[in-house]
DNA sequence: TAGATACTTGACTAAATTAGTCAGGTTTAT
DNA sequence: ATAAACCTGACTAATTTAGTCAAGTATCTA
């Protein structure tokens, strides 16, 4: 199971979006210097969201990106879905198709990781980006 | 945050050893053929377990491990910790001292991990290898 | 006491992943 | 026109993982 800086990046981007997308879309430089994340790297990762739709992007100078949503209804698991951060616990290799690891039976630690898969997802299903912006007033306009 | 084999290994390792410690140790030999796991590798978690006092070594003939505690007061937290299985969200840079990435506050992600972690933790922490082993009757012997 | 079994330790490594960088575009407001 | 900003794909250094390999030491049993 992993959960790497990419997932991170893409919450305190949007985080940061949420909160100076008005009217003007905005610009992935203020992102970076913003939040101090490299501009290829964002880029990369926007550029994720825009397929999943949770941006949409404006070209040309004065252009950026705006949320596609309400923050409300952005969830963290739209967010690490859309960046390939899958919160997947290791599995059992399926040798065979009837249980683990070419065994007749599943393994004793199987349905742990189930169980756990679904703890953390239902954790990032109940929380949106508007969650996140409100709780925590690191604002300073 | 990561979740890996050598967690899995390890808990479905002691799980095993939970099941057929009776009386007489258990040899790693025998837990690597059940379970699928390279020798080497297993030598290399049982060192760890020794050494965190979750298994008892017996060497020579008919030696092999045997649970140091009873499988009711081995939580899947101590498994972890021993095996070096770290449950940890991804860090923010902590340039300096005040905040995150050197900023003057707290990042927007920041209460998130530790949430998270907590989460998971409990989710372990409650878990003890006698819920595995009594949950899951692969049992065949 | 010889030999086999099994633990013990440390060094090494191939493959995968991560967290980016780099280079070269295209679009559009001014 | 030109600069700002999006867009895309290829590349890479560093790290981690999941082992392997080698050379032991301890102890039981014949």
């Amino acid at each position: 199971m992993k959960l790497t800086s990419k997932g991170r990046y893409a919450v305190m981007a949007l985080a940061d979006l949420a909160r100076f997308d008005n009217i003007n879309p905005v610009s992935l430089r203020d992102i970076s210097l913003r939040q101090g994340i490299s501009l290829d790297y964002l880029e990369q990762i926007f550029s994720k969201l825009r397929k999943k739709e949770i941006v949409k992007s404006v070209r040309g100078t004065q252009g950026g990106y705006v949320l596609n949503k309400k923050s409300r209804d952005i969830k963290l698991t739209n967010i690490f879905d859309a960046v390939d951060e899958k919160v997947k616990t290791v599995q059992c290799k399926k040798d065979s198709k009837k249980g683990c690891n070419g065994k007749a039976t599943k393994c004793v630690t199987h349905n742990l990781w189930d169980e756990l898969e679904s703890h953390i997802n239902n954790f990032f299903n109940e929380k949106s980006l508007e969650d996140l912006v409100k709780g925590n007033n690191e604002r300073r306009i």
